[in-house]
DNA sequence: TGTAACTCGTACTTCGAAATACGACTTAGT
DNA sequence: ACTAAGTCGTATTTCGAAGTACGAGTTACA
């Protein structure tokens, strides 16, 4: 699943790969827009050395959404979710927002080359790793059962967009951003008392 | 601060520009990258007589923006704010939610031509509707007061954005939109009971 | 150490859409 | 009815960045 049948790929190739990929990393999550020869150079590689390992800039900023969601994936499975639901939350929701900062820009590229559905289906890591959560919460009985899960689910990537941009437009000190955002979030799946 | 204080322009010179605008409205509002050609035809005029009056594209973008905010702005006016600062809300969001949809991809297309600020700038008013609205629920006790107030109002954007991007891409059915919305933020500007 | 894989420079083509230029025709408004 | 303002077609230019072609040099690795 995660190994390639290819042909075969020489070290140096394998290590050209991964330079582009973190810098494209990098340079679309600077900006969406960057083009194909800054993000060769940010590399340190010959353009040409990069369009015989992506043949499209779609495929490339691809590899860099995969690559961000991986490491992302790698943070997150990092934090405990023992415990009740809602501190569980609150635990995933402050390594969350900043990884989702991170990564606007280059969510923005890839919503420009690829098309919607793909893109969601590269997210569905992240997400399912919240609708458990919201389930198990909601078990406890402690968050809300009456607005549909995936509504729920969504509605928090919303916010934490949101805050990102809040953030990054500095309308937010970034010090307060984890409590604003675990702050919203809770009102949102906390069981409505009324 | 309305009229213009120009020259002087023809009866039809002002019609064209009316078409142009409404067609441009419309048309960014299915495609964000509508071509001025598209958008010329559209509107049933040449392209010269559109280049005649915007020299740019992102001058007919910022006029569409301003002409689709320039409705809402008139929508949400007619809306019966009395009453107490939750039904208000309830009904101001109902109205809202509609708007943003519809305008989704035309405010797409304006973040890629206008200055972040410039766009800010434009959505003041509609801000403010609600800036006053969780005000005025502050001062009766019913919303909450421990959050930055610019945050509430923003979050609430971003709340409506993304029930229209749900809805857009069937995953809320439409009947469905407004409940979903008005829980939601009620959720969120709630004073909260712990 | 031989060779296939890889690197990478330079130069070129492609492409779509924005913007300009020019000029003939038509219409509004006094 | 006169004239400035407005319409609009066609043709052309501009532009940036993506992608292609070619080929010489370099490196991994069996």
């Amino acid at each position: 699943m995660s190994t390639d049948i290819r042909p075969r790929r020489r070290a140096d190739a394998e290590r050209s790969i991964v330079r582009i990929v973190s810098a494209a990393r990098a340079s679309l999550s600077e900006d969406p827009d960057a083009t194909i020869d800054a993000i060769a150079a940010a590399a340190g590689v010959g353009r040409m050395t990069l369009y015989g390992h992506f043949k499209t800039r779609a495929e490339l900023v691809e590899a860099a959404l995969i690559d961000a969601l991986r490491a992302g994936e790698e943070t997150l499975s990092a934090v405990d979710l023992g415990g009740d639901a809602r501190g569980a939350l609150n635990r995933l929701l402050a390594s969350s927002w900043a990884l989702v900062a991170e990564s606007a820009a280059l969510l923005a590229a890839a919503q420009g080359v690829l098309p919607a559905g793909r893109i969601r289906d590269l997210h569905a890591g992240p997400g399912e790793r919240i609708e458990e959560l919201v389930r198990r919460g909601q078990h406890e009985g402690v968050f809300r059962t009456d607005l549909p899960i995936d509504w729920l689910v969504n509605v928090v990537h919303y916010v934490l967009h949101g805050a990102a941009e809040e953030s990054r437009d500095g309308r937010i000190k970034t010090a307060d951003v984890a409590d604003v955002v675990t702050a919203t979030v809770r009102s949102i799946l906390d069981r409505p008392s009324t």
